[in-house]
DNA sequence: GAGTTTGAAACT
DNA sequence: CAGTTTCAAACTC
């Protein structure tokens, strides 16, 4: 009993313990506090303060990092997918892993008062992937998305893939995680089987000791591209803290269960909807959510705020301290929405949010607190994954989720899945209030926020990209007033085949149209603004001036840009030549070419958001399953030929190893969107990136201008590719 | 609501 | 890669 007691207070201690900047030693501050001292005066265990190794498996963290950039918007689209089946299979949860089992075995086995120790070594198994995961979506992503379709991106990215077996288990454990650090909020459902009650409990230990670290994490991706790094020393400070209680068993799993973390981060979020919601997952995936975004940031909030008041960890609080699972988790156990939105985001298709998320940015911002870059999305974008998307469910679940309650908008992924949640949201407060039309209101009533998707397909049965549906990765739903419609979850198998084709002509087909600008990244809340982004391709307008919807660019609330090949162009958000009436960042793009200095991070439509991004469809819903196609298309040669790729993607690969927290808020989406641009712009291409992760000015003629932007790949370089294979 | 315009997507 | 066709959204009436 002492020793629940104890760990209750410890865990309020962590709680309360509101600087997470101060990473250097959570745990010996915390050990430090009276409380503790006090605690440990009544156990009879003596707590052993952790050290910090460093370098332990920072090789390990690593080369779990790769793998995130295996396939950018293709991971986001699977990560949706996974998310998916992860909802049908949380209930029962036959998902556990034989690690995840082996997990709860030891923790039950083990006295309670061991718990402690027991968390530490759950963080390490499972919980250092969280910290990753909350660190490096991305990379959860990835390895999941890796796990399920192919195990050979697992392969290239390194070493610690070889078990991966159990996919699903990754994300009970996401879940599981997510719970602990909601309070107690673990009877969400996920079926935690058998041990969940140990888990649970263990595993709030744990998070919290993460959350520490998390801090950590967040000030490393403020700081500078270095932040890569961080989150492996703090994951090695878990492992030295409870260190080889596992054993080997752990080490194979741990990397696995890592990802599988970071997988679960988002895709918990779908478990706690459905069991809000009650309904079938498949059911929410279908139904759209048209919310105001708004009221859910706010509402939404305040419904997790409540809910988890009773819960150990207020949301509020842990929004300070910006633990990035928190944040993650927030959105998810806040509801049954976040659920929703978390999923929906991730998804590939941040495009169609995309626009959204212009508008909306600024609202979401407000929510935003701590501003955890996060992930997301990324991530997903778009992340998101996208959000990498899957059921664009990917989406970012992570990202919309967290991305409302944190804020800080500091990735574009986030941005993109931020809004990806709104519109999710949106989406279904609208699904409930009036199906049809959701469009034409939506648009109507503010722009873009509707994001709900509708079509009106007649002859494409809705299985090309001139359905808006399709093209963000959604599901049509009963508003669309589409004809033969295929694109509908019983077609599932068609339209993943068809997707894949599409996918194989054009890689990047699906992903996020409206990239941002690395500007942005800096500002953060101003980052938001649309003339950071730009339209990946560019538009090709005629007569329009690029004044209408009709341009893309336009429709993305973002200005023309020098892959534009527009004509008049007289785009409000910003003329390719340069002359922006709205942004002025908009005239770095000046069309003449030299722009290439764009950082494109993600925008993830409705970036992912966004996954991230993330178009809004994608939030509310069900977003489809990515194929493998991540292999398939080009860009996922970026990402996934680690080596292959000329000299660009050999950066990229850098990048991949090196990515820091930054690339991963850009997005899964956002790496083929650089990487297409670099293509088309071979200025823009180099993103001369220093090692040092600071700019470097591109060669280009046009630099002067541009001088202003950064790049976002800028960082990548610096390290050397971090997974085994890329290390130098 | 029907018809036109527009530009992306798809096709050749 | 360029030109043409197809398509559906955006727009106008």
């Amino acid at each position: 009993m002492s020793d629940d007691k104890d760990q209750d207070k410890e865990k309020t201690v962590v709680m309360d313990t509101p600087e997470r900047t101060q990473i250097t030693n959570p745990l010996s501050k915390f050990e430090d506090s009276p409380v503790f001292n006090y605690i440990n005066s009544l156990s009879p265990i003596k707590p052993v303060k952790s050290v910090h190794f460093t370098q332990t498996f920072t090789n390990i963290s690593f080369a779990s990092l790769p793998s995130v950039f295996t396939s950018p918007h293709v991971s986001s689209l699977k990560d949706s997918k996974f998310l998916r089946r992860h909802q049908f299979s949380d209930p029962s949860k036959p998902e556990l892993t034989s690690e995840d089992s082996k997990k709860a075995e030891t923790s039950e086995g083990n006295l309670i008062a061991a718990q402690n120790t027991l968390k530490q070594q759950t963080d390490i198994s499972s919980g250092n992937p969280i910290t990753e995961a909350s660190v490096v979506p991305l990379n959860q992503r990835s390895n999941l998305e890796s796990r399920k379709l192919s195990y050979e991106a697992v392969k290239l990215m390194g070493p610690p893939a070889p078990s991966i077996p159990f996919i699903n288990s990754g994300p009970e454990n996401g879940s599981m995680r997510l719970e602990a650090e909601i309070g107690g909020i673990n009877q969400l459902h996920h079926g935690k089987e058998v041990s969940a009650c140990d888990w649970d409990s263990l595993i709030s230990d744990a998070s919290e000791l993460l959350n520490f670290d998390s801090p950590s994490d967040t000030v490393a991706y403020k700081g500078s591209g270095q932040s890569a790094l961080d989150p492996p020393s703090f994951n090695t400070s878990l492992m030295n803290a409870k260190p080889q209680v596992h054993g080997d068993n752990d080490n194979s799993s741990e990397n696995n269960e890592g990802l599988k973390g970071a997988a679960n981060n988002f895709e918990v979020e779908e478990p706690v909807d459905a069991d809000n919601e009650g309904g079938s997952n498949l059911y929410r995936g279908m139904r759209r959510r048209c919310l105001v975004f708004e009221m859910t940031g706010s509402s939404r909030r305040k419904h997790l705020e409540e809910l988890s008041n009773g819960s150990s960890v207020n949301l509020s609080e842990s929004n300070q301290t910006v633990i990035p699972s928190d944040n993650k988790l927030l959105p998810l156990r806040t509801g049954n929405d976040s659920s929703k939105c978390k999923l929906p985001g991730i998804g590939l298709h941040l495009n169609a949010i995309a626009s959204n998320l212009v508008d909306h940015k600024v609202i979401k911002h407000e929510n935003s607190g701590s501003g955890r870059q996060l992930i997301i999305s990324p991530s997903s974008a778009a992340y998101s994954s996208i959000g990498p998307g899957q059921e664009l469910i990917t989406k970012l679940p992570d990202a919309p989720s967290f991305e409302n309650e944190i804020g800080p908008p500091q990735n574009v992924g986030e941005d993109a899945s931020k809004a990806l949640g709104f519109v999710g949201n949106d989406e279904l407060s609208q699904s409930q209030t009036s199906p049809r039309k959701k469009k034409r209101r939506a648009e109507s009533a503010g722009d873009t926020e509707a994001a709900c998707k509708r079509c009106n397909c007649k002859k494409s049965k809705c299985l090309k990209l001139y359905c808006e549906c399709f093209a963000a990765g959604v599901y049509c739903v009963e508003p669309c007033a589409c004809h033969d419609c295929f694109n509908k979850p019983i077609h599932e198998d068609t339209v993943l085949a068809t997707r894949k084709q599409i996918e194989s002509r054009n890689p990047l087909a699906f992903a996020p149209k409206v990239i941002k600008t690395s500007d942005s990244m800096q500002e953060d809340e101003t980052s938001n603004t649309p003339a950071s982004a730009r339209h990946k391709r560019g538009c090709n307008c005629k007569k329009s001036g690029c004044l209408k919807k009709y341009c893309e660019c336009f429709q993305g609330g973002v200005g023309c840009s020098i892959n534009c090949r527009c004509e008049g162009c007289k785009n409000t958000f910003g003329r390719k030549d340069g002359g922006s009436e709205m942004d002025p960042e908009v005239n770095e793009c000046e069309g003449n070419g030299s722009d290439g200095s764009l950082q494109m991070v993600l925008y993830t439509e409705a970036e992912p958001v966004s996954a991230t991004p993330a178009t809004p469809s994608r939030f509310g819903r069900q977003s489809i399953p990515l194929p493998n196609s991540t292999t398939k298309g080009k860009p996922p040669r970026s990402f996934l030929a680690i080596g292959s790729s000329s000299g660009r993607f050999g950066k990229l690969n850098h990048f991949k190893g090196g990515l820091n927290k930054q690339l991963q808020t850009v997005g899964e989406n956002e790496i083929p969107d650089i990487l297409e641009e670099n293509h088309r712009s071979p200025i823009s291409g180099v993103k001369s990136c220093s090692p040092n992760s600071k700019r470097v000015s591109p060669p280009h003629s046009g630099m002067g201008q541009r001088s202003s932007r950064k790049l976002i790949l800028q960082s990548i370089p610096s390290f050397p590719c971090l997974t085994p294979n890329d290390k130098q």
